[in-house]
DNA sequence: CAAAATTCCTGACTGC
DNA sequence: TGCAGTCAGGAATTTT
């Protein structure tokens, strides 16, 4: 459930707290948060000693710049968190899968109900060798996502980042218009849109006055740049909001505080209650196999 | 080539 | 009260 703006916020949080620290000793008591390394032992040996420089985010994952030009990426999955503690003799919270413990006496918890998230760290591509770039984020005119996907091959399939990536209205319209994707699975696949997943592409489109199944090619040149507007819109009052906690209470940021943009939602999670702007009770459906949100009355 | 189905996983919830 | 079944869904993998 995670998604680009609880991730932006869990981003927040380790930018300012952990860059500058110094991993002292790794602790991985469920390997399979480290599953993309052979065994436990070669992700603790990347990362122990190696000093956090940078604390960035590409689509849904996080990458930490490491003092060795190699990065750790934290991917959150369903149900990932990423806790703060201030000593190892916090208690650890149930499904505690990684620890990373700090020169400085403090520490980094990775926890995950579902194990559907994953942590590992990326080694950095031969001098000179070619990493190939989504032809999606090629459409990006500049900003820091093409250098991080160059940094870390396991990235660079990731397609256009709302943020970090620079693409105008028009290139969009050109992905919009370059095949026959309905709009949710365009907004919510990763490889073209990074980032947005069921939440955000139900407020997307609600906002952007779209349904949900309006196929790309049959948008207007208006319609175009409504969403392209929007996406950056709707993504960027979420993440001032820290992000969206459900019922669940599924996210929460390293300092274990829920954000809020759940009571700003217009359509998600809300069947049968009243559209904020005509009434109308908001439906829901199965659309490729996702639960989706809408106003029949307001997009179209 | 792409799109659809399958898999991973745990906890909450439903029906009997 | 207990127990089997269902659902939630991001993304890699497998099948169609």
């Amino acid at each position: 459930m995670p998604e680009l703006p609880e991730v932006e916020t869990v981003r927040n949080v380790l930018a300012r707290e952990a860059i500058g620290k110094r991993v002292k000793i790794v602790h991985v008591t469920d390997g399979r948060a480290v599953r993309r390394h052979k065994t436990a032992k070669d992700f603790r040996a990347l990362l122990e000693g190696r000093s956090f420089k940078s604390v960035e985010r590409l689509g849904k994952n996080i990458v930490v710049g490491l003092d060795n030009a190699h990065h750790l990426v934290i991917h959150l999955g369903m149900t990932g968190q990423v806790l703060r503690a201030k000593n190892a003799k916090e208690p650890k919270p149930k499904h505690t899968h990684v620890v990373i413990s700090f020169t400085t006496g403090d520490e980094l918890r990775y926890v995950d109900q579902r194990t559907f998230g994953e942590l590992y760290v990326s080694t950095p591509p031969v001098e000179g060798a070619e990493v190939e770039i989504s032809k999606f984020a090629r459409l990006s005119i500049g900003g820091d996502g093409l250098s991080v996907r160059r940094q870390v091959p396991e990235l660079a399939h990731l397609g256009i980042d709302p943020f970090e990536d620079q693409v105008g209205w028009d290139r969009f319209a050109a992905v919009l218009r370059s095949r026959t994707f309905g709009l949710k699975p365009l907004l919510t696949d990763q490889d073209i849109m990074a980032g947005i997943g069921n939440i955000y592409s139900d407020e997307i489109l609600f906002t952007a006055g779209l349904m949900y199944d309006r196929v790309s090619e049959s948008l207007s040149t208006i319609e175009i740049r409504r969403l392209h507007r929007t996406i950056p819109e709707v993504l960027t009052e979420a993440i001032k909001h820290g992000g969206t906690t459900l019922a669940d209470e599924m996210f929460v940021n390293p300092d274990g505080e829920t954000g809020s943009y759940q009571d700003l939602l217009q359509v998600h999670a809300r069947e049968g209650l009243p559209c904020y702007q005509c009434r109308t009770p908001i439906s829901k459906v199965v659309f490729h196999q996702r639960a989706t949100y809408f106003c029949a009355k307001c997009q179209g």
